[in-house]
DNA sequence: TTGAAAGCGATACCAC
DNA sequence: GTGGTATCGCTTTCAA
């Protein structure tokens, strides 16, 4: 729950001319508070004149007069807010590219989008955070909500709660990030390529688990019940322990890996190529997500292709469970992953 | 300005007990609102019996209550909020991490931060869709705002509005992003390991030109009164792109180029490879950001390391600005430019 | 220690 | 056409 200070220090202000309400607009032009707002929110139930009319848009200009949302939206009992958490890693190239379709697309329905930076709070504390603000929709990728966060935002008035991520939240509508078909597809690629001792890349970072430990758990499904071995392979970004990785490699005994994604393709790539090994020879890679740099390695890096829903979609699903909050809550698996099959694999 | 519908289907909602207020606290406690609110916000001024306090608290567990954000702000008649535009474009990692930082670092002062999805909203269109929020600070990255924005923002009781760009906006806190510096270090260096025809990449794509461009000036500038020339090489971020425009490389005659960032230099660097050139050996090649990539490059690539502000200063400069919302406009300097010498130059 | 009530800013109903 | 005014949820005097 955000504190309110005490009004730190009431007297530093230079009188700095109070910010401006209807109330001023009505006064300078000369009409009601009630005019004002018709005139502003051009009410359609209501004719005003139009000389009335001008006076009011003048006022409100000279005022520099600015509508105070939150007046606004407890007097309507609602709010066009769509909340986010700020991803809290560095969101890759694909995903602010969906995000900003997104905030797009609902912004052409007139919702207004905002990123919650939602700090070190975990769990039901955040979920609390983000009811405070009241929004009519809620967009939560990752693991970060339970069942009864759910719970407490639709309580708050929340019409829609949409998680992204690789699980369904119950009472939300879920947008299944199936990140297992993508490790599923990397290592049936190698499999069917004739490798047998598949390593999965395993990045050491925090918060990446999420996505990592579905797609190890896919590569495992893949070969389940054949002759080949998947090896968890932790690996840390940047360069000394991608070298350590590399120097110990042999005695891994690999001759394929799935590497994450391409970044960390990248990184292991170049270790195992300093230390001498050949690509695809001695070891095939395969990383993830498809990013220009994998076009640029040599041998080129194979990858799997992942395809994020389209902002205009998601914008649209939130809009419809907006406009019908008690509809069962919808399901859909929305990341397509197609193995790019190039030279390193 | 957000547009409110007259409540889109009044008549869709299966009864779902409407948001538990504080009154409904208070009533289930048996006390009265006053009494609810000094023991949820633990007001020290009033002494509450232990009892009271558990009922009270009881009461808002069991109602799932959460305050209502707008409620109080409105009552307060201010807020706690930093706002930012989120951004419009793909941020690197690099911006991704400072904003995390920044983010995590005004949680702990208390504050909440936002991003808001500003669309297609252009200067002071979006400074008032950011003031309708009445955010007590407003963080903004780059052009998007003149003085008329931040009068807007200012009138509507933002007592601090800091920018982030190359240039400083009258009556607002700057933290000056030099970019020029960048261009200016990445130039001189060519310059000085003996290149002389230098060209300055520049990406094709939207929205990146207000770095790009003051990167080309000052490249510029840094060879003023040489006999160094300077030649803009507009390059789209795409294979064919680049595919072309090492075809017709030779025919540029240049000896050396900075490519704008790492992922453009990256990209050049593979086409002017495929192409048979030698690098450094025909072309000197120099990015910018000191990414992980440019590493894993072979040359290594040559950057400019970039140091951008730390999120705890940023985050202590707001707080300072609220506290103090007439004291000057601050102008900091904060991109540190230095060149990272690899193999590419 | 607790309660009654004013008021923050905007909207919409009901009079005139 | 336009103007009072009740109301949204919450905090905070002031009284009891």
């Amino acid at each position: 729950m955000v504190q309110i200070p005490k009004t730190p220090d009431p007297a530093s202000s230079s009188a700095p001319r109070s910010v401006p309400t209807s109330a001023d607009v009505a006064r300078l032009a000369g009409v009601s508070r009630a005019t004002v707002s018709y005139v502003l929110n051009n009410t359609s139930a209501v004719r005003i004149s139009e000389p009335t009319r001008r006076r009011v848009h003048e006022a409100a200009r000279e005022l520099g007069y600015v509508p105070h949302a939150a007046a606004r939206s407890l007097r309507a009992g609602h709010s066009r807010l769509v909340l986010m958490p700020a991803p809290s890693f560095p969101a890759g190239p694909l995903y602010s590219r969906f995000l900003t379709e997104l905030q797009w697309a609902l912004g052409r329905l007139d919702y207004t989008v905002v990123q919650h930076g939602t700090v070190g709070l975990r769990g039901d504390e955040a979920a609390r955070a983000w009811a405070e603000m009241r929004p009519v929709a809620v967009l939560v990728p990752g693991f970060d909500l339970g069942p009864q966060g759910v719970e407490v935002l639709k309580r708050s008035g929340a019409r829609a709660v949409v998680t992204l991520g690789p699980e369904a939240v119950d009472g939300a509508h879920a947008l299944l990030m199936d990140h297992e078909a993508v490790g599923h597809s990397a290592a049936r690629h190698l499999y069917e390529r004739g490798r047998r001792r598949i390593g999965v890349l395993i990045p050491a970072e925090e918060g990446l688990e999420v996505f990592s430990a579905p797609r190890l758990d896919g590569a495992r499904r893949a070969v389940e019940g054949t002759d080949a071995t998947v090896t968890r392979v932790p690996l840390a970004y940047e360069e000394r322990d991608a070298a350590r990785l590399a120097a110990r490699w042999k005695s891994l005994g690999l001759d394929a890996v799935f590497a994450y994604n391409d970044e960390y393709a990248m990184l292991l790539m170049r270790a195992l190529q300093d230390e001498g090994l050949a690509i695809p020879g001695d070891t095939a890679v395969i990383g993830a997500d498809d990013l220009m740099l994998g076009r640029l390695l040599r041998p080129r890096l194979s990858t799997v292709h992942l395809e994020l829903p389209s902002g205009r979609d998601l914008a649209a699903l939130v809009d419809r469970a907006v406009r019908d909050p008690d509809a069962a809550p919808e399901r859909h698996k929305v990341l397509g992953a197609a193995v790019v099959h190039r030279e390193s694999s």
